[in-house]
DNA sequence: CTGAATCCACCTCGATACTG
DNA sequence: CAGTATCGAGGTGGATTCAG
């Protein structure tokens, strides 16, 4: 659906929407940390938990909930005593893996110049506070 | 710094540090779209807030303030009566661009699998509330 | 035109306690 | 072991109002 274009500056939401729907995945806190957790294989409840540091016990059920609800991830219970439950990533799982390295691969090559540029950005800010 | 993988399942938030960090860029409500607005170009503040529908005064500012701290936009202020501001991509904020258009792309090739996923998902639910 | 400042609703997340 | 339920703090974003 391509904007109508009759002159002015045209609302773009439409055609950003993507970015959105995306973020909406994986722009929570922990999802990302899950996926890439279980980037090597299928892992037990327990063991994602003990890879993850600081997560709760609710925040990493709720995660894998809605991680399993977008289909990125799989849940298989076995009925042990007592229960044994492993989760994996889905093959639409593996492919998002992608973009998010393309992400990190950003990060560790350009992070050291939004840093410099926050302490820059900072240092001027303060400067035009104390002329005051 | 690589992990010491004694045995047991090793804590990965060291490792996955990155993309929190890209996260923190890219993960509100607004930055992305900014980012997108102004990748043809330089855009004056009025002309961001029309082409992103929706954006309050509030956000936008915020939004591009944050941005301008992070060096990925340059603010530059032309002092006629009223005022003239604009803002573009800093050659950081191009970079970022491209795996932002990775995400974009994996939305178009996959979302639709998300969607049906959650379809069936939810479908599943209701079927055992049902049957209590 | 381009903001800054304030107040408020919402939602995410965390701590805690309890269950099959 | 693998959850669920509840409560509450904190932060994000929106509406409104004021200012240079």
């Amino acid at each position: 659906m391509e904007s109508t274009m009759k002159g002015g500056t045209p609302d773009i939401s439409q055609q950003v929407c993507s970015y959105r729907r995306v973020l909406e995945l994986i722009s929570n806190k922990w999802s990302t940390l899950v996926l890439y957790a279980l980037e090597d294989g299928g892992l037990r409840y327990g063991e994602i938990r003990r890879r993850i540091e600081g997560i709760s016990q609710k925040m990493l059920t709720q995660t894998l909930r809605q991680l399993e609800r977008d289909g990125l991830v799989r849940r298989e219970v076995t009925p042990t005593v007592p229960l044994t439950v492993d989760y994996s990533l889905t093959a639409l799982g593996e492919t998002l893996l992608l973009p998010m390295r393309e992400l990190k691969q950003w990060t560790n090559d350009y992070f050291d110049q939004v840093e410099s540029a926050r302490k820059t950005y900072d240092q001027a800010e303060q400067e035009d506070e104390a002329e005051q």
